[in-house]
DNA sequence: CTGAAAGCGCTTACAG
DNA sequence: CTGAAAGCGCTTACAG
């Protein structure tokens, strides 16, 4: 492997000034930068990074801990976040938690092989991110952390949570249940608690049998639903934490010959893809993933670069997607 | 930031006996052992990796080059990648391609930040590649290459077409037309070979009629569905490069009163966690996408630590799925 | 079993 | 504009 020193001596110059031209800091005159240039040239050398990181005491590397790699709505985000990153320099080390609490990538930081850390989960203990989040560059995605003066970028959950409910409501539904998402994480809770907000609000009853715990994996939409065939006094309506659940229990539901939007209307949340493609057409909330994505490399980006270290908590809007899964009674 | 040269001086050793208790290497006397890591606990001490990337040459880092991110069927190898990757203790570098080359990520081998790669594509001049792969631990996962020396974990997918396109044809299809994946991979070609071969075989027509290219998109999916809604003379049965496009192909004509399978017969390829969601489920071929991952991870670690250079081509089994997108005539 | 020292490949204050 | 030299944080042959 050619280094920095075979190609100084080619050009006949010193290491620093080679290091001058391929980094295009300070002042070198043309005819050395060409003799540089040249000898880079022929030696076909590209410098060693690693070098680089350990001097400069940085990696332009950030870690991204997605909580589900395969969900689509998640790998919107990573394509924001990838597209900044690019931009800027920055390689992104992808870490897919699955069941795994976030806690385990926090020495990734310590490590030092990381410059900063894009959450797009909160499964974590708060208790170790305290001690974390003000020594180093985190930003939370999609999840507000009310607890903790963490930057996040988000939609307002419980606000989407409440315009969702109160549209099943004004659709004139009467039984509306919610599917909730996991309630370990604070995007589950929030959406939950818009629900209740809003259901509160109409004197709609707020009991265990309108809330049903899933943990937003197609597999707990199946499961719920057929819990919700086996109910006596089914719902006419259902929001679902999010639209993998959403399309679980409109799958099962159909092939059990329940008609959707008919007999029970089904509200999902996230907008993937898959969405617009099942039939009916699910009506969901859109969250801008790909926009949330962008904001948090930028964010993160500024407090890397030390611009921002307060508290900043960015909210985008979404919006309510009406499509064929919904009707009024 | 507490560095190795802190920890020795509280435990009063050396850098080198901190190194050998840290890195469980060499003997060190239980007394100084201990010293050591009372050391490392007290100052809470995480080794910088950076320094020993640098000093070993190492990084314990692969890259992983995705087509598209937000295709679970990718996702669902980069799983198996990462599985045993965490295992080996090496971390994921995510590249998401989208419409680049490929070729734009072999600087990250040249820089050294990366121990290896695995491509889940070949979009790149074979140029190249043939230039690099020899140099370079590089495993393409997915493909196989015919006219480069380089190590693969695939399918065989010529074999795998003829198979979907004998199972029309015994179906008793007349007319069955392919549509391709991109044809600038190897991917898109082995099919479209595959669906030539038995067509060849059973006399069945080869000509512009019964192939239309595609690119693996749901996009290309809805226009070519709406071309063939366009021809006088509709095929009788589709077999579409991948269930992205399978899926699009069934949605717009499903739109158009196209009863799938009465009247249009579709197989996918690749059998994605939708081919079963969708209506009616989708017969496809089914690659064991999760152990090419796996196995593409241990090909490369195996060529990382040279215990084999020889080209080494892997072929694993995949199958056919029959759902409801298929009928016989 | 242990430590002094070299060295991985860079960048950058410093002096000229 | 330029170079000699220090130093980022490690690991490891070498000598004892």
């Amino acid at each position: 492997m050619t280094n920095i020193k075979d190609v100084a001596e080619l050009a006949e110059v010193s290491t620093a000034t080679v290091s001058r031209v391929l980094t295009n800091t300070g002042n070198v005159s043309i005819k050395n930068r060409k003799k540089v240039l040249d000898a880079v040239e022929k030696l076909n050398y590209y410098p060693n990074s690693i070098g680089r990181q350990l001097r400069k005491m940085e990696t332009k590397t950030i870690l991204v801990v997605v909580p589900d790699i395969t969900n689509p709505f998640f790998t919107n985000m990573l394509r924001g976040i990838e597209s900044i990153a690019g931009k800027k320099g920055y390689q992104i080390l992808l870490a897919d938690a699955q069941k795994k609490k976030v806690d385990n990538y926090f020495k990734y930081l310590y490590e030092r092989q990381v410059d900063g850390m894009i959450l797009l989960t909160s499964k974590l203990s708060l208790r170790t991110m305290k001690d974390i989040y003000d020594k180093y560059p985190i930003v939370l995605a999609c999840e507000t952390s009310t607890s903790l003066d963490i930057p996040t970028i988000s939609i307002n959950n419980v606000e989407a949570a409440e315009t969702v409910t109160d549209f099943l409501i004004n659709l004139g539904q009467k039984k509306i249940i919610h599917v909730t998402g996991s309630l370990d994480s604070i995007l589950g809770k929030k959406r939950l608690l818009g629900f209740e907000n809003k259901m509160r609000q109409y004197n709609y009853p707020v009991t265990k049998e309108t809330i049903i715990e899933g943990d937003f994996s197609l597999e707990s939409g199946y499961k719920i639903a057929r819990h919700i065939l086996s109910m006596k006094d089914r719902p006419t309506a259902i929001f679902a934490a999010n639209d993998e659940m959403a399309i679980g229990i409109i799958k099962v539901l159909r092939e059990h010959k329940i008609n959707i939007p008919t007999d029970i209307s089904v509200v999902g949340f996230d907008n993937i893809k898959l969405a617009e493609i099942i039939e009916p057409g699910l009506t969901t909330y859109s969250q801008p993933n790909y926009e949330i994505g962008e904001k948090a490399m930028e964010l993160l980006i500024e407090i890397i670069d030390k611009k921002v270290m307060e508290r900043k908590n960015i909210i985008l809007n979404g919006k309510l997607i009406e499509r064929k899964s919904t009707i009024s009674k």
